[in-house]
This record gives C-alpha cells, structure tokens and sequence, in this order.
DNA sequence: CTAGGGTTAG
C-alpha cells in the first residue's frame, strides 16, 4: 500500500540535487521506519542515481540505533544493480566498519561487485573472510565467484572451482551454477562439455531451463553447427515445453542472417510474430546490422523504418551498424552525417561507434580526416582501445605513413594499452609492405619471447614480407628457426614458403615442402595447389603439373580464373596432350564455364 | 524482510 509518507519522501529524494542537508530529524527519516514494508514499495527502491543512494547512506548510518542490515543490504544492492560496483564495495566496507553484522547476502554482493571489476581473486579474499566470520558460503557466493572467473577467462579455474563444489558438497550447485558453467564452457568453445552438462542436469533436480538452452544454442550457432542448434532448440520446445524467448530468437536470426541464410532467418521472424514474441530493438539491430555487413544499406535503412513504426527507438548499435555499411561502400559523407546526426537525436557516441567510422576513413584512405576525428574523440574524453589503435595503424601504414605509425605505437604503450596479436600482424605486414623489412625484423628481434615471437601468424607475414621484399634468404632462415622457438609452421606458412621458392626459381624445394606438409599433418589445401601450380608453369617446369592437376581433382578442388589464364598460351601452343586437356576440363569450374567473358578460348 | 544467470555493434 503506498502511504502518504512514502509520496513525500519520493519528492524530496527528488529535491536532493541541490545539496540539502537533512537534519535527524526530517522527514525523510521518518520515512525510513515505513520504508521497507512488505507490500508496498520502499524508499530505497525509488533511489534512481548513485547520489541519492550515497546520501542516503550516510543518512541511514548517523542514525541511531543503526537501521538493520537488511535495509543496508538493500541499499547496497540498489548501487549495484546500477553497476557502480567500486561505490558498493565502499559501501560495504563502511558496512563493516559501522559494525553491521554482515551476512551471507552483504557478502555475496561484495563478492559480486569484486568479480565484475575483474577482481575475482579479492572476491576469494572476501570468501576467507566469510569463513572467518563463520559465516557459511552459499549457492549465491559460489555463483558469484564462479562467473568471476568465467568473466576472467579462467576457466580451468572454473572448472575446478565447480568440481570442488559438487565432490566436497560445498553446496548445492543449482540451475544458476550449472548455466553459469555452462556458459564458460561455451565461451571457450567446448559445447560438447557443455551439452554433457545440459545432460547431466536433467539427472539431477535442477531441470535446464530457458536459460540453459539459450547459452547452448548461440554458442552452436557461433560455432556455424546450424543443425546442432536446431536440433537442441526443437527439443527444448516439443521435449521439454520451454517456449522460446525474444533472446532465442535474436540468437537464431543472428546466426542465420551471419550466414547469409536469409530466408531461413525471415521464417524466424515470421515465427517468432506467430509466437506473439514481439521484435525487441536488439531483433533490428541483428538485421540492420546484418544487411549492412554486406553493405546494403538501403535494405538497412528500410529495417530502421519499420523498427521506428513500431516504436522501438534505434540506438548507438542501430546507427554504429549504419555507419559500417556506409564506410563500406566508400560513402563517407554520408556516414559521417549518420555520425553527426547522432548527436542531435540525443546519442552520445562511443569508442565503436568512432572505431567504425575512423576504420572507414582509414579504409578510404582518407588518413587526414581519420586522424582529426580520432583527435576528436580523445579530446571528448573518449579512450581509444586497442582496436581504435589497430585500425589507426593500419591505415596509417596503409599511405605509407610509418613515422606516423610508429609515433601512435608509442601512444598506445604509454596509455598503457597492451598491444594484441593484431596490432603485431598490422605493424609487421606495414613495415614488410613498406619495404622496410629490416625494421620488422629488429622490431621482431626486439621483442624478445614476447607474443610477437610466438605467433606463427606473425611469423608468417614477417617471412612472406621478407620473400617479397627480394631478402629470400632471410624467409629461408625465418622458416628454419621456427622449430627452435618451438613453432609449428601451419598451412598459410607451407604456402608462403612454397611460394617464395617458386619466386626464386627452386621448384625442387618447393616440391620438398610441398611433400613435407602431408607428412606434417597439413595436407595441401586449394591456396597451396593455386601458388604450386602458378610456380611450376611459370617457370616452365612442367614435371609435376599433371601430378597437381589429378591431386585436385581428387581433393574436389578446383582451378581459378588466374591460374587456368596460365595454361591458355600452352593449350593454343599444342603443348599439351590429350589426358592432360581431360584433366583441365574436369577442373574448371562451372561458373567460369557459364562466365560469357571467357566463351571465346579457341 | 536483503543476494545470482542468457542475446547484439569495431
């Protein structure tokens, strides 16, 4: 029942803004008394910002006698919901201090707010405490921990933490536990260990529920196991009676629609109408973003209409996904208006949606322009991350740039951001494109035993920059050190190696690598026959073309539009017999067959 | 009386 105390004490929280103090003995405290009954709703669940929480708080803990700790775990819970996680561990604290007794439910908030500031090692050492102050750890602590370490990637961690509870019976894992594990697993990938835990549960008396199957069949639909997911999201409804909600469905659009499976993704919508399940913002914002990736943005614009006639209101993402589409199509005024209109109807852009527009500058090679903008944002405050700093790099090495590139390198280290295996690839194929080969190598050389030097990716562009660069003898020597570091050369490597001896005219070391990598577990793949093939015709060695030619036939590959170009002057030459014109005519593809461009060969 | 979980954008 909502008491007249209650309406007053709502408009003077209202009235906080302008530094009131409030005496002991204002009305507002008198409301606290009323505050948390049962039925009706309190005075901490109309608190709607951080301030008036905080003062609140302060109000609550001059009081005498202390409120009781429920309604200071209330309130601490109100801070938290709204994510000022380090404010609602201050609060905790004081709580502490105060002398409060502390229970199982102020702490598994302390621990949740420890956990998601990726400090999940201090939400331990709040779990000492709670053993300290014998206060016995419950399902909600574990839960807690256990997402921090989901959140932290630590899922070994995880995984041990989970076992520890069900062999030494810490506690009950329940729905929550299990979803929360099986939400790690998926992250990393694992959704067999996964689904044997979808499995497990139904042994148990914690049944799966729509959240379960939510998280297993995004994760299948991330992984492209299109009918794995089908087939779980058809046992859910017919096996199970969970009915779908607006998240299973914007999972499964997601997924089709990043496939490019377009019909299948509308039957979804139009499904998901049937269901009486309405569109959320987040349903647009898959398909606006989806026909955006592939730069139809007409088709976008027309999705926003329909989203505004339904009043859902497009937001940051729906316009970030529009600017993409647009930098795609090398429209850049008119993503930049996109830009700028944001502002009018009251968005404020963030890092992404500035990484998307520079990326699109920076793809346009309209550096200048990309550059101030990128002053703009951290002038507004904004912090570039890692990616805003990879997609500068490169296309400041893109123009040829490299003092510039070199100059925000140095930026970004001291913002103190931790470059990625990303920004590695993007400098090291900058320089080698560049021409400066030996810079990529002392960067290489510099870096020690550092990421760089343990990702074959790296290592790969590095010996394919060396190659192209006429310093073959450097790839060579690259490759042969792989083993040392303890790298396995992978597919992309063989090519490139392949390649940079079919350059220099070795087609017997390439053939030797070319032999190498069945043995080595990479079998050759369709990019390995294109270079091979290329090298070998090229240089007129034509001993193992036939045997290429049947190897690909037998792995179903088949001959592209360039390399087949190579064997035209020998065909008109008569330079090659019969089997061998069987064997090609087997290997075109039937698109290039149906191409009108190459009807007239003879 | 007070505590927990899932989806989208570079």
């Amino acid at each position: 029942m909502m008491n007249r105390t209650n309406s007053v004490l709502h408009a003077f929280i209202k009235f906080r803004g302008n530094s009131i103090t409030i005496s002991p003995f204002s009305s507002f405290q008198f409301g606290l008394q009323y505050g948390t009954h049962s039925h009706g709703s309190s005075v901490i669940d109309k608190i709607t910002n951080l301030n008036d929480a905080l003062n609140l708080f302060d109000v609550m803990s001059q009081r005498r006698p202390l409120p009781s700790i429920v309604m200071f775990t209330q309130l601490l819970n109100v801070v938290t919901k709204m994510k000022h996680f380090p404010s609602s561990l201050h609060l905790f604290n004081q709580m502490c201090s105060l002398g409060l007794p502390v229970n199982e439910y102020s702490m598994s908030i302390a621990i949740k707010c420890c956990c998601q500031l990726y400090r999940t090692n201090d939400g331990f050492a709040v779990l000492g405490s709670c053993f300290r102050r014998a206060i016995p750890p419950n399902v909600f602590i574990f839960n807690a921990l256990l997402d921090g370490l989901v959140l932290e990637d630590k899922i070994l961690e995880a995984e041990n933490l989970f076992k520890k509870l069900i062999k030494q019976k810490l506690c009950e894992p329940d729905v929550v536990t299990y979803n929360t594990m099986i939400k790690g697993l998926c992250k990393f990938g694992n959704n067999v260990t996964a689904l044997a835990l979808l499995r497990l549960m139904e042994q148990t008396n914690c049944k799966p529920d729509i959240f379960t199957y939510n998280t297993i069949i995004d994760s299948l639909f991330k992984d492209k196991m299109i009918d794995d997911a089908f087939k779980l999201f058809k046992e859910m409804v017919s096996d199970k009676g969970i009915l779908p909600n607006v998240i299973t469905y914007n999972s499964l659009i997601c997924g089709l629609c990043k496939l490019g499976r377009w019909d299948e993704a509308s039957k979804m919508l139009k499904e998901m109408e049937d269901e009486n399940i309405s569109p959320d913002v987040q349903t647009f914002n898959v398909l606006v973003d989806a026909f955006c990736k592939e730069g139809k943005v007409e088709e976008a614009e027309a999705v926003i209409n329909i989203m505004v006639e339904r009043d859902k209101v497009p937001d940051i993402v729906t316009y970030s996904s529009l600017i993409d589409g647009y930098c795609l199509r090398g429209e850049m005024i008119k993503a930049r208006e996109i830009f700028d209109s944001m502002t009018l109807r009251g968005l404020v852009p963030n890092v992404v949606t500035y990484s998307s527009l520079l990326n699109g500058y920076c793809k346009n090679r309209n550096i200048e322009e990309a550059m101030q903008m990128f002053r703009q944002m951290t002038g507004q405050g904004l912090k570039p991350n890692v990616v805003t700093y990879n997609t500068m790099l490169q296309g400041l090495f893109q123009v040829g740039r490299c003092v510039d590139a070199r100059k925000l390198f140095n930026e970004m280290h001291a913002q103190g951001l931790i470059p990625d295996q990303c920004t590695y690839r993007i400098i090291v194929d900058g320089l080698c494109n560049n021409h400066l080969v030996e810079d990529a190598l002392s960067l290489f050389q510099l870096m020690g035993d550092s990421k760089l030097n343990s990702d074959i990716v790296v290592y790969t562009i590095l010996i394919d920059g060396a190659g192209k660069c006429g310093k073959f003898h450097i790839a060579r020597n690259l490759f042969h050190g792989l083993s040392v570091k303890g790298l396995k050369p992978d597919v992309r490597t063989y090519n490139v190696m392949i390649g940079g001896f079919c350059r220099e005219g070795l087609l017997g070391e390439a053939k030797l690598l070319f032999l190498k990598m069945e043995e080595s577990g990479y079998p050759p793949n369709n990019v390995t026959y294109r270079v091979f093939l290329q090298g070998c015709l090229k240089n007129q060695h034509y001993d193992d073309v036939e045997m290429l030619l049947q190897e690909m036939d037998d792995r179903g590959y088949s001959l592209d539009a360039s390399t087949l170009s190579l064997f035209i002057d020998d065909i008109a030459a008569g330079l090659l017999d019969r089997s061998m014109l069987k064997l090609l005519g087997k290997l075109v593809p039937k698109e290039l067959i149906d191409d009108p461009s190459l009807c007239d060969w003879e």
